[in-house]
RNA sequence: GCGCUCAUAGCUCAAUUGGAUAGAGCAACGGCCUUCUAAGCCGUAGGUUGCAGGUUCGAGUCCUGCUGGGCGCGCCA
């Protein structure tokens, strides 16, 4: 539809610019637009707006040779010229109809499109060390990036998620640690206890299935432990391992799955960090002092230099970094997107300026990042701050546990991530209207449910009967939700290229209100057959689309509620 | 102090990426079930979009400066 008006307009900028009305060298990039008001039509152009000056016209003459100049067009009703010289276009009905007609033919691929061309994509997110159970923020930057990657895999790109994570640093020594003391039958408390150990319950955890002998079993992994509290290197394998998979359970549980899990120790293994630092060193971008190796990384718009190599000889967390993301550069990956939390954003500019010292042809500016905020917990109106297991923080088991998959991911893919967001454990809960999750999948169930009313009554739905009467969709209520679920492909690409999984959640809201609005104003299941099966259809358009729309977030579309 | 980020109805958030009279839900009030699921719908009320400038036909949206919140500013990750 909207295709069909640029089309239009395009036809009519030239027959204007034929007849010299209009610069020949004007080339705008036409934009139509739906209409927020009814009374301005189905879709609006602010082309004479754009044009007025180069062409030198007023903006509402020139909207009225615009529309002298359009070709006549079934689909087009009317225009009219509006405000300081808009041009609203009326959509005829059956034109607006044949939307239903397309979802109905497309099914689950209504809204996907091939604008990523099959190109590569990597998302990174989630990326926890192991040496504890995920967190909320981890939960929250989970469904960001899960959604992201559905979207871009919705608008053609191959799609890789890979969780990137430090299995040797010093926070794993002192994992490794804080379990040998619970091994040899310490508790957090004793004086003895490690400085700045984890003190969760679930180290005592690890600690007895260590010494249980248990196998365990995670997504890249398997380690048996070896029972012995004072082999520090085998209790530190088996944590890691025993962490990885209460990790991977949580994230199985949430609906998230990663093709790759990237080790930091594997940048060291293959001497990747060192090549790294060789290449700095050549090109001239370092310097030695105080003892420490240091990247010029003002040069690259930095705001001071940092350490590569410390004085003991040891790499900072910053150099394996930059070889890891030199390595996704190497491995063809030209889009990549992080998924990080705020609190890390210093680290955006810091590889970025690593990777330009490197001087590999990688382009200013990538890779590119998604930074979510912090998430705060609240029950009862009141802050929760610790959960039991965890000991200092809400874990996202806590919260799948307590308000269910569905809820937890909509909550947390629902809000910019660039805004903070408070998680009402009361709110997601809740199954009442305000509840917005319930909301979209009651309207979904809705629809399934008439659709099971219809077989039972011996009335199924026909299709073609159906299509052949779509026209007869004229209610304001009808159109209303036409133009909604028409505008759906385009909301899908414009989430997929801001990167902004929380429009999907906004789209299906309104969608969800849409349908309510309708449902409470025309009766489906009336006698008449052409009228109920064309109203069938609408429902079971809706419907489609609502599930395309929900599986997008990672979100079940249930058919009774 | 410097950097990043946010600020919209009493509360939680939108606003088609610069468009027309800033919209939903909750909370408040008033209506709608002998009718396809009332987990729903309809209506009333609620605003100087933190403040001050600027850019232009047009600004919640872009720029500058303030104010206030969050995060960051390790030879930690």
């Amino acid at each position: 539809m909207k295709d069909t008006i640029i089309a239009l307009l395009e036809e009519a900028l030239s027959a204007l610019q034929q007849q010299g009305e209009l610069p020949q060298d004007i080339a705008p990039t036409i934009k139509v637009d739906p209409t927020k008001d009814k009374a301005h039509g189905d879709f609006a152009t602010n082309l004479a707006l754009m044009l007025a000056k180069p062409a030198g016209k007023k903006p509402r003459d020139l909207a009225e040779a615009l529309v002298a100049a359009l070709p006549a067009s079934p689909a087009i009703s009317k225009t009219e010229i509006a405000g300081p010289g808009f041009i609203n276009f009326f959509a005829a009905t059956d034109a607006l109809a044949q939307v239903v007609s397309t979802i109905l033919d497309t099914g689950d691929t209504y809204g996907r499109c091939l604008d990523g061309k099959g190109e590569k994509v990597q998302v990174e997110f989630v990326s926890a060390n192991p040496t504890g159970p995920l967190h909320v923020g981890h939960g929250r930057g989970a469904a960001i990036g899960d959604s992201l990657c559905r979207l871009l895999e919705a608008t053609g790109y191959d799609v890789t998620r890979e969780f990137y994570y430090n299995d040797a640093g010093a926070q794993i020594s002192n994992l490794a640690r804080s379990v040998q003391s619970r091994a040899k039958g310490l508790t957090p408390d004793d004086p003895s206890w490690p400085e700045d150990g984890y003190r969760g319950d679930y180290i005592r955890d690890v600690a007895e299935s260590y010494l249980a002998g248990d196998t365990v079993h995670a997504d890249d992994r398997h380690v048996t432990g070896a029972a012995d509290p004072d082999d520090l290197d085998a209790i530190r394998d088996f944590a890691v391992a025993y962490l990885r998979r209460e990790q991977d359970l949580d994230l199985k549980a949430f609906g998230v799955a990663f093709d790759v899990y990237f080790l930091e120790s594997s940048l060291y293994e293959e001497a990747k960090v060192e090549s790294t630092v060789k290449t700095l060193i050549e090109g001239g971008h370092t310097y030695e002092q105080d003892g420490a190796l240091w990247l010029r990384t003002t040069d690259f718009g930095d705001d001071k230099d940092r350490v590569m190599r410390k004085q003991d000889g040891g790499y900072t967390y910053f150099l394996p970094d930059v070889a890891y993301h030199l390595d996704k550069w190497q491995r063809g990956f030209t889009q990549v997107i992080n998924e990080q939390g705020a609190d890390h954003h210093s680290t955006v500019t810091r590889v970025r300026a690593g990777l330009q010292a490197l001087e590999t042809g990688i382009p200013n500016g990538w890779p590119d990042y998604v930074l979510h905020q912090m998430v705060l917990v609240t029950r009862s109106g009141v802050e929760v701050k610790l959960s039991k297991r965890a000991g200092s923080y809400v874990t996202l088991r806590d919260l799948i546990d307590e308000v269910g998959r569905d809820a937890t991911r909509y909550f947390l893919a629902a809000r910019r991530a660039d805004s903070q967001l408070t998680f009402d454990i009361d709110l997601a809960r809740s199954q009442s209207n305000d509840n917005p999750v319930y909301y979209i999948q009651y309207a979904h169930a809705r629809v399934c449910s008439v659709l099971r009313k219809a077989a039972a009554d011996d009335r199924d739905f026909q299709h073609d009967l159906a299509l052949d009467n779509l026209a007869l969709l004229d209610s304001d209520q009808e159109k209303a939700l036409m133009n909604r679920l028409a505008r759906y492909p385009e909301v899908v690409r414009i989430a997929a290229g801001n990167r902004e999984p929380q429009q999907i959640a906004q789209y299906l809201q309104d969608l969800a209100a849409d349908f309510h609005t309708c449902y409470n104003a025309v009766k489906v299941m009336v006698d008449d057959d052409a009228q109920r099966n064309a109203r069938l259809a609408l429902g079971i358009a809706t419907r489609q689309v609502i599930r395309n729309g929900l599986d997008l977030l990672g979100v079940g579309a249930p058919e009774e509620m």
